[in-house]
RNA sequence: GCGGGUGUGGCGGAAUGGUAGACGCGACGGACUCAAAAUCCGUUUCUGGCAACAGAGUGUCGGUUCGAGUCCGACCACCCGCACCA
């Protein structure tokens, strides 16, 4: 290797820690907690990971997404918040507890040490002093004083809300822990159960929430819309039906419906299987009960519910409908969500698909009562299609003749005469129940008192930490068997009395640490000058799956702790990017099993073969990387094999960062080849450049001036869109200029080299300090100077081409000098010989020139 | 089921309504080498043609326009989210 005839390489591996130190020794990251002196705050954030103990692809996108951000930033003028800590609470810990007799505690520091060293050989321009974990008691002990601040606010509650059961394991379950709805441990079938819970009250700034998102301008457009979508106004009505005879004390069922003006066209009313009046129902007829018994087992997730084959029963029951005095059958449907509206609906099959579909499955009337425009109302029929456009109103009584807005106030107009019901907003948006029956999250901090009911547990006794001695083998919540934890003394009474079990949802634990990181050190949960300061978030970057409830769980938060006057910030994040995922190739053999990427011969054409068995497996492209398909690449090994900036420049260069992307072991060498290419450019020029204070000649190397300078404008406008494929693309293209122009005059050589090294920066920091100490020994690092500026004059082209089309296809190409007259470039377009074959003779009728573009001739 | 997104060569992708396929990967041909690696040069959307050139072409069908990958309408396929995973 060391042979003389080998040529120069970049050494990556000695390099990168070199330049890593060199960081850190001079602090380049480091910023105050409150912004000071004149340069503009940037507070560039990426959604913190949860320490699975390595860190994956999806992170180093993430990270080297934001670290871009975070490095051109900081060139641009700014003084850069860049913090990193760790999402640590969570239901992983529990289960290595379960399974492997490992400590959640123990086994999530571990994790954090162990990610935390693969993170910081990426070379991120992070300030690592700002770190903490959520599971710090010095974190969660804060947040437990917000709670505190919650409950005095009013934005904290206790009311019952159903859970997945597992009536085996006497556990909650996670939505993703009933697979077909059954238990994912004990296989048991899931129930649903009512317990009573915390719940932050998020839907009193549903309005706020909804109408601020116009405001958020540099969000994704669908972001917004998955928001609006989820908070889901709706205009409508609450509609009594009393019942013929009352049931269980029941007198009547209230309804909402965004559709009042259909209510002619009613043919059943349904209810929930949670809603009181099953219940009553069910009380002296066990097949309803049994009903009811066999919705709940499908669990709680929308999905499922909405999913299942419609299915009701009738209760016997009737209700009178306000306007006509007749009577229609109330059912129970398992479509009906107890969580929207009133848990209650009328049907009317003709104007709905999921009423019409369960009409036709149990034979009831479909009534039209909406005219489609132009239909014949003697013979519009519904057939397997429920009409839910606007049209007229017929076979409605007084609405007949009425559009289906006027219907609508109409009717909601008559509900309120009779006192039947009221037109009103309705919100999506349900209250967020944060009370989970696990071990390791943030307590709730609150006592229960026989006596006094509820009672915060007194600020001086924060932080409530989580006990060290628990027993992971049993079924259920650890806290809850803890033999001593839960007994303590009434703060209030002084009686004995049961400390709350139940801990946070991590999503609370994300819900304000990007307000934290601004003084992660301080004895406040918040420091409003700090906070003030670096909110909102000026570029946040993360997974689309976040797009709604951790986003949107931030945004109340950042309302609630801003109208409790903890600081003064309208929203969290004023810029939202979402980056793809980061997927693989998986390969299966015929036998089923998965194969890792090591473990497969991948030929030219594609296909694959079992390097064990030689046997073919097959190869599946597209897949997300996961441990189950066996198609994971380890960051960790390819920063070892290929160097952090090689790993940086392939993530960035392959596709748009919004969109999936496919890692490839042919992107990655790609990558580390131009690297060496570009160290192998500056090195091999080296002995010829001049003294950096040599300026080019005016006109000298304009073909190598212009591109340097083009360069620079176009890998700027590149990073201030988040186009960082094209920012690559661009510098690839300008090396291939170096390397055509090695005899170019040596001052423009210089300033060309010195400006790819300082261009590069944001996107392979390394190998930029490498080559701007190459050219510049003692200089400054690339890291503390600010960003290149392009001179639109040297710039700007001599002459232009045009194409020329005739009937818009393109016949010929002109070279045109830049401000040439219009009869000029008409003229030199209409000679060329391939334009006046196109013409074949005819006369051109007319003629389109777009400067710059295009000249067309109409014939 | 509801909501959101994506679709361009062999592959990832580029393209203010104005030359479709920049740039990279792969492949093929060549140079260097005893040989290989590394590196460099060239070709590479498809069809026809020696070529000049012509025709077709951005998921499908239709529309607007001098001109559509881009705008509009309908459809198809795939991916993501759905409140206790993070």
């Amino acid at each position: 290797m060391n042979d003389a005839a080998t040529p120069a390489r970049y050494d990556f591996a000695a390099a990168e820690p070199r330049w890593q130190e060199a960081w850190t020794a001079q602090r380049c990251f480091s910023v105050p907690d409150v912004p000071a002196g004149d340069r503009p705050k940037y507070y560039v954030l990426e959604m913190f990971p949860y320490p699975s103990g390595k860190i994956h692809m999806g992170h180093v996108r993430n990270y080297t997404l934001g670290d871009v951000v975070a490095r051109y930033k900081r060139a641009r003028g700014h003084q850069v918040l860049h913090p990193m800590g760790w999402d640590a609470f969570g239901l992983p810990a529990e289960n290595a507890a379960r399974e492997r007799g490992v400590h959640p505690a123990q086994w999530t520091y571990a994790n954090i040490a162990a990610m935390r060293a693969e993170l910081q050989r990426m070379g991120l321009s992070l300030e690592w002093d700002r770190e903490f974990a959520t599971c710090d008691p010095s974190y969660y002990g804060h947040q437990q004083k917000l709670f505190l601040d919650f409950l005095k606010a009013g934005l904290a509650e206790r009311k019952e809300s159903w859970v997945n059961w597992d009536p085996v394991d006497h556990t909650v379950l996670a939505n993703e822990q009933v697979i077909d709805g059954r238990g994912w441990r004990s296989g048991a079938v899931v129930e649903k159960k009512k317990l009573s819970q915390w719940f932050l009250s998020i839907t009193k700034f549903a309005p706020e929430l909804l109408s601020a998102l116009d405001g958020l301008e540099r969000w994704p457009e669908r972001v917004k819309l998955m928001q609006a979508n989820w908070i889901g106004r709706s205009e409508g009505a609450r509609v009594r039906f009393a019942l013929e005879t009352p049931a269980g004390g029941i007198p009547e069922v209230e309804v909402f419906t965004t559709r009042p003006d259909t209510l002619f066209g009613m043919s059943f009313l349904a209810v929930a299987a949670e809603h009181p009046l099953a219940a009553a129902a069910a009380a002296n007829n066990p097949q309803i009960a049994r009903f009811i018994t066999e919705v709940r087992s499908l669990g709680t997730s929308e999905a499922a519910i909405e999913q299942a084959e419609k299915r009701g029963i009738d209760t016997g029951l009737r209700v009178r409908h306000p306007f006509t005095g007749e009577t229609f059958p109330v059912w129970i449907a398992n479509f009906v969500l107890m969580e929207y509206g009133t848990g209650a609906i009328f049907g009317c099959p003709s104007g709905d698909q999921r009423d019409l579909e369960f009409a036709r499955k149990y034979a009831l009337p479909v009534p039209p009562v909406i005219l489609p425009p132009g239909a014949d109302p003697a013979s519009f029929q519904i057939g397997d299609t429920a009409y839910t456009e606007d049209g007229t109103l017929f076979n409605s009584g007084f609405l007949d003749g009425l559009g289906t807005a006027e219907g609508k106030r109409a009717a909601i107009d008559a509900l309120e005469k009779q006192g039947a019901g009221t037109g009103v907003v309705n919100w999506r948006l349900r209250d967020w129940g944060v009370s989970r029956q696990r071990y390791w999250g943030c307590p709730i901090p609150v006592i229960h008192c026989e006596a006094c009911g509820v009672v915060p547990v007194p600020d001086e006794q924060l932080p409530v930490t989580l006990p060290e001695d628990v027993d992971f083998s049993k079924s259920g919540n650890p806290l809850d068997h803890h033999p001593t934890w839960k007994h303590v003394g009434c703060p209030s009474c002084g009686k004995p009395a049961r400390r709350e079990t139940d801990t946070f949802d991590t999503f609370v634990d994300s819900s304000w640490y990007f307000a934290r990181f601004t003084a992660p050190k301080a004895g406040t949960p918040l420091v409003a000058e700090a906070a003030n300061g670096w909110l909102p978030v000026d570029q946040y970057i993360g997974g689309i799956e976040h797009a709604i409830l951790h986003l949107l769980y931030s945004r109340f938060f950042t309302r609630a702790l801003s109208g409790m006057g903890k600081m003064q910030a309208p929203e969290p994040f004023a810029g939202l990017f979402t980056q793809g995922m980061v997927q693989h190739a998986s390969y299966r053999a015929k036998d089923g099993r998965w194969l890792a990427p090591d473990e497969v011969d991948v030929a030219a054409d594609g296909s694959a073969t079992d390097k064990a068995t030689g046997l073919p497996v097959t190869v599946s492209r597209n897949d997300k990387m996961s441990k189950s398909k066996r198609n994971t690449i380890d960051p960790g090994a390819i920063i070892d094999q290929f160097g952090a900036d090689t790993a940086r420049w392939f993530i960035l260069s392959d596709n748009p960062p919004d969109r999936d992307m496919e890692w490839t072991t042919a992107g990655v060498t790609g990558a580390s080849r131009f690297s060496q290419r570009l160290w192998r450019l500056v090195h091999n020029a080296l002995p010829t450049l001049p003294a950096p204070e040599v300026l080019p000649a005016a006109d000298a190397a304009r073909d190598l001036r212009r591109a340097t300078h083009r360069t620079i404008a176009a890998v700027t406008e590149a990073l201030e869109t988040f186009a960082f494929n094209v920012a690559v693309a661009r510098i690839h293209e300008f090396a291939n200029v170096l390397e055509a122009h090695q005899g170019a005059d040596a001052a423009a050589r210089r300033e060309a080299l010195e400006a790819a090294a300082r261009l590069i920066s944001p996107m392979m920091p390394h190998l930029a300090e490498e080559l701007w100490s190459m050219l510049r020994p003692g200089a400054p690092l690339v890291a503390t100077l600010p960003w290149l500026e392009s001179d639109a004059e040297i710039a700007k082209a001599d002459s232009v081409t045009l194409a020329v089309q005739v009937l818009g296809k393109l016949r010929a190409t002109i070279e045109v000098p830049v401000g040439a007259d219009e009869a000029t470039i008409f003229a030199t377009a209409e000679a060329e010989e391939n334009v006046q074959r196109a013409l074949a003779g005819r006369p051109i009728r007319k003629r389109i020139h777009v400067p710059g573009r295009i000249v067309n001739f109409v014939a």
